[in-house]
DNA sequence: AACGCAAGCAACCGCCTCATC
DNA sequence: TGATGAGGCGGTTGCTTGCGT
């Protein structure tokens, strides 16, 4: 499940825990958190009597014991927003979570990674997906096909193919520019 | 029943950003 | 304005589990 503890400058030297985490130290986590908040990670672990660093107190919550937690499949709905959002951001997997309310960007990454990265490759253009794989999030993307090159009376925008043989527009996508730019989440332009 | 392989997923690592001094 | 520390994020690892042979 867990990889083999391997020396960290930040956990090692401090003597912390590494590795899966017990049943014990989820109930004193989430119950000093609800006790407490987590306004500071680093002095938590200390002040719940916890062998961990941190930032693994930190993952451990967001990603596991949070109750808002949605855990189980995703839906069909969750799955077209990924596949949208991803074509539209990249590899922006916080931002994506954001849109899907108790999904965590851990999980949509290991989601994204184990299922959707082959029906993105046929869902949108091979080439698409592959000149994204050039930019991570901390660079500035090229907002994908239909989107940096919009549709002119020259080039005007070709319905994407999906495996159902339905068609992913540019009205779809751009439905989706347009949700994060209210949201103030615009994407970096690749000319800015 | 035993073995090998691939997929799924929890967790770690290291870098980046931002706030504070 | 640069240094420092903490939080946040994406990439990656490797153990577990399920499935096929």
């Amino acid at each position: 499940m867990v990889r083999a503890p391997a020396p960290s400058p930040c956990c090692e030297k401090m003597g912390m825990k590494k590795g899966p985490w017990t049943h014990e130290e989820d109930e004193i986590l989430i119950s000093h958190i609800q006790q407490y908040g987590h306004a500071n990670w680093r002095a938590l672990p200390k002040q719940a009597g916890l062998l961990r660093c941190g930032k693994s107190c930190r993952l451990r919550w967001f990603n596991y014991l949070r109750p808002d937690i949605k855990r189980g499949n995703f839906s069909r709905e969750e799955e077209e927003t990924i596949l949208n959002l991803h074509k539209l951001l990249g590899n922006r997997w916080s931002a994506i979570a954001s849109s899907l309310p108790g999904r965590t960007d851990n999980e949509i990454k290991n989601f994204w990674h184990s299922h959707l990265k082959k029906r993105s490759r046929t869902y949108f253009r091979l080439d698409d997906y592959d000149q994204q794989k050039h930019f991570s999030s901390k660079s500035t993307f090229p907002v994908p096909g239909l989107i940096h090159e919009p549709p002119s009376s020259s080039n005007p925008a070709v319905p994407i193919p999906n495996n159902d043989g339905s068609k992913t527009s540019i009205e779809d996508i751009d439905f989706w520019y347009n949700l994060f730019m209210k949201a103030g989440e615009a994407p970096k332009s690749s000319t800015a």
